[in-house]
DNA sequence: CGCACACCTGAGAGCGCTACCACCACAAGC
DNA sequence: GCTTGTGGTGGTAGCGCTCTCAGGTGTGCG
């Protein structure tokens, strides 16, 4: 028993089929150009008989288009990709990508980055580039080959659209509940410092803590739960009266709320946590975990959606951000 | 100023520039057939300074190869792909296909699927599937075109080699782990009911509760966090003296946990509770989260492997899991 | 009746690449 | 001398599709 296995259909075989030309049958499948009903029930009929499915590379091939997407992510080193935050984007467009028949890569880009950005540049296959933790220089490596074949998720640029959450209006919310909610020694763990993306919601942290004429407290983090249980620690050693800390995600939270327990502080009873992002799982952390959100998968998919139709978009630099707030604050 | 934007070196120019025919300039970039030393230098330098790179859709139509990987995730409806285990296993593949310059696609299959899966077949452009949250049915539909271009995460079948962790080594080290601490009224808040590969951790329960002469004591649960609460409620009112939960994953057990503090009850004090995944948020939960490891990463790494390699590779259906003893139990 | 102007169709070129085959030069063997 | 390699090379046929262009076949109008 050899393996026949009936190679799948190909467009000449729809038009033979329908018993029209290749060029009739691709003008109905592509839905492009004229085409009389009549023709156009023979060729459904034919290709849906024999499970037609185009071939996106020698479609892509003809049209010049480009049969993937690339998520490149900016980081020091390429465990950034096994990242959590990267995961649910590459998801994202992953979803978005299927129905165009557009496959999505995931790689890795020095934070230098030039030669890695020139190569997607000039890749025939690549359709578009999704920019992850994007700084300066990596946008000022961005090919002009790459022009409105571009977003990013965080920072942009004249010629790069950005989407980003509005971490301003969400820092906002969690430091205002927080003072509303009497805090006055608020402490805040930061994202890494080489993301610019992330200073924004430090800019708002000092903004609105001068504006208050309260203590600026910043420790550095770099949105790891590890990460952000020392950095609190290091905070309520330097500044013992602290009575609440920001976390600039909900990861670091999660480890700030962890490493003060470990030292018998109580949350929130003796200092008040809040993070951004509203992950799943801070519905169910003990003390549940208040936090504002962050729509990353919304995002994702704005960006994703922009490099795919390849039209100039208006870049959304300010999904909202709404505060949701539970116990730990 | 026009967009005079020198379009991307194509094999052509790389051969015109190196002063050799294209098929020469191909055996030397792809690697095949032979070449004169001499030959291979001209055109590595002609082709590195034209900043050639090789158009995967064209490569792909002639090997007639595949572009795409197609991770098929079946479930009740199109939800399940803004699974963060989803994510997971996408972000993993991604980065394995990304090298070969191959996309990884997302998509739903139907639980009932043939559909779907057929025309995955007849996908010339998709180079293979692999399959998540698999059921019998699903299995059993997969066309003969697929073979051995497919892997499943989860259950497999004589045809479909599949990749997953050692469920029941991984519960039994948590049900021992909970008896070895003194527990003997352990109920379990299971999997999905449709999910075969989700049942192999209660069987496992099952057969050490019957050899320990224990209470079997099972609640439905989904995999979700929310959904483990409830089910913890249910369980803990149906069987009072219940003094630890074994939960299908680490998002359940969470739920679990929040839920019982809602009801005023200890973890671990007068319930233990345990997961099994081990997810980042497990280490920095209050309490601790016991839990056994579950490599999602590497599974999926394997499977994708399998899938671009396309050789029949055995299936390796127990990937390690090791106890990881918290507080929570 | 003839001409314009729809609407529709098929032939054919070619996207960038690989793979097959024919070819060349040269060395070794009957 | 002729065959038989052997290592290197170029010509060229497509892979499956889209798209332009040159034709058709009708209808409406002067």
């Amino acid at each position: 028993m050899s393996t026949p296995t009936t190679r799948p259909a190909t467009l000449d075989d729809v038009a033979r089929a329908a018993g029209v030309s290749r060029s009739t049958a691709s003008r109905v499948i592509a839905g492009t150009g004229f085409a009389s009903p009549a023709a156009r029930d023979r060729v459904a009929a034919a290709a849906d008989r024999l499970g037609y499915v185009p071939n996106q590379a020698a479609r892509a091939l003809v049209r010049g288009a480009g049969v993937r997407l690339v998520v490149a992510v900016s980081g020091a080193d390429a465990t950034v990709l096994d990242d959590p935050y990267v995961d649910r984007v590459v998801g994202a467009a992953a979803q978005v990508c299927a129905p165009h028949g557009v496959g999505v890569a995931l790689e890795w880009l020095s934070l230098r980055a030039p030669a890695g950005l020139r190569r997607l540049g000039e890749d025939r296959s690549v359709c578009g580039v999704v920019l992850v933790n994007t700084t300066e220089p990596v946008l000022a490596a961005v090919p002009t080959g790459l022009r409105g074949r571009v977003a990013s998720i965080g920072i942009g640029s004249a010629a790069v659209p950005s989407f980003d959450v509005d971490n301003a209006a969400g820092a906002g919310a969690v430091l205002r509940h927080l003072y509303d909610s009497g805090r006055r020694r608020i402490a805040m763990v930061t994202g890494p410092r080489w993301l610019s993306c992330a200073g924004r919601s430090v800019t708002a942290y000092r903004a609105l803590m001068r504006a208050a004429d309260l203590p600026v407290r910043l420790v550095a983090g770099d949105f790891s739960a590890a990460r952000g249980g020392r950095a609190a620690l290091e905070a309520v050693t330097r500044w013992p009266d602290t009575d609440a800390i920001f976390a600039a995600s909900d990861a670091t939270a999660l480890g700030v709320i962890s490493a003060l327990r470990g030292r018998g502080i109580g949350v929130p009873g003796d200092v008040a946590v809040a993070g951004f992002d509203d992950i799943p799982y801070a519905a169910v952390s003990t003390p549940a975990l208040t936090t504002a959100t962050h729509p990353v998968r919304r995002i994702a998919t704005a960006a994703a959606t922009a490099v795919l139709d390849g039209r100039r978009v208006p870049p959304v630099t300010a999904f909202p951000s709404t505060l949701v707030a539970r116990e730990s604050a």
